[in-house]
DNA sequence: GGATGTGAATGTCTTCACAGCT
DNA sequence: AGCTGTGAAGACATTCACATCC
């Protein structure tokens, strides 16, 4: 299912070249993947294509927007704001797909008050009455690994379900809480294990 | 093998608090899985515990971290000085894992020529050179994706072949090459597909 | 007794191959 | 003819259960 956001990339830019439909052979080279595991997994959804013809891409693109939840916009608040929360409230895919930074919030005084395009940063002192009033549905927590635990459970009593999580912890959520890990030391050990190893053996 | 980081992780945690052993059982809970599936992950690189007895904290970390290929330090070039460059630059666990960023480059004439905390910025101009000269082993490449493919090229004709790309565009390398993505729309979009899920269906 | 290491069983994901629309 | 949708086969990963050793 993250194949379908990366269908979902491709759908976009073929929309942008106006072509009309594509292949699931096409749809494959562009995604790293083989035409039936395209086929495979849209299935697993409905029947969106058109035998002998291939998916028509502006009708493929929005059923793969309704599954994925994007065809609407969901409000997120960002709970930290170093350097990470910095580059992550800048960057352009979160807002093109969606994704409304509605707050930022730190524990450090001397950010508190300070403006990032057009929104204060408020006190995580006061996050359950912050994150209600502006309706927050997601969490992106940029803090460090020593407190994490306690906001995700000030984020989930001010009732957000979804947390994506920046800090190398694991985290203990009540049932109905999806968190999803961003762990970029584990993606550079992947490296490392894959340079060791192509060293070594084979 | 990307549990086989957390399991490490765990070990740490154990190692400073002074812990001499510890059963498959133990690591499966800090890990967030089962002590089979601990057992298997780590039986397939060899036999490193006793039986009756557990795992030696000391001994396991060592040989996860030399598995981990985290035994030697790894010289890293960090090719995009924007604000996504300046937080990774700033990430504390990649030091701590022996990560060492040893060179930052931008296109930026602007930012060409700064400092960040002792490094240099240099020019994406002559990224080949710089690379052999500092010899780096490893990119991270936080560039727009409309130019990674160029970069991406270019890191793998001065050698590297190791790549850590944050641009939301596949990357063509020749085999040989390791990429691997980080795509943090993509993690937001799996927690819109779960909330829209879970509003729906279940 | 207690915990590992590992074949066997089970479950999940991927690939194959082809019937069935257009 | 061309390409989807899908059961069947195959590959891969996880879990079970127990013999084996400390």
């Amino acid at each position: 299912m993250r194949r379908l956001s990366l269908y979902l990339r491709s759908l976009e830019e073929l929309e942008r070249a106006g072509v009309a439909t594509v292949s699931s052979q096409e749809l494959a080279s562009r995604g790293g993947t083989t035409a039936a595991q395209v086929r495979k997994d849209l299935s697993h959804f409905g029947s969106f294509g058109k035998r002998g013809l291939g998916y028509g891409v502006p009708h493929l693109a929005g059923e793969l927007r309704r599954i994925l939840g994007l065809s609407r916009s969901w409000r997120v608040a960002l709970v930290g704001a170093g350097r990470m929360g910095a580059a992550l409230f800048e960057y352009p895919n979160f807002r093109d797909r969606g994704f409304r930074i509605v707050t930022v919030l730190d524990q450090d005084p001397e950010k508190v008050g300070k403006e990032w395009g057009g929104i204060v940063i408020r006190d995580v002192e006061g996050l359950e009455s912050v994150l209600r009033e502006v309706r927050a549905e997601i969490a992106i927590l940029t803090v460090p690994g020593e407190v994490v635990q306690e906001v995700v459970d000030r984020v989930v009593d001010a009732g957000i379900r979804a947390i994506l999580n920046f800090a190398p912890v694991r985290l203990r959520v009540p049932p109905g809480v999806v968190v999803n890990d961003v762990n970029m030391a584990l993606e550079l050990e992947a490296l490392s294990f894959a340079l060791a190893r192509g060293a070594r053996g084979r």
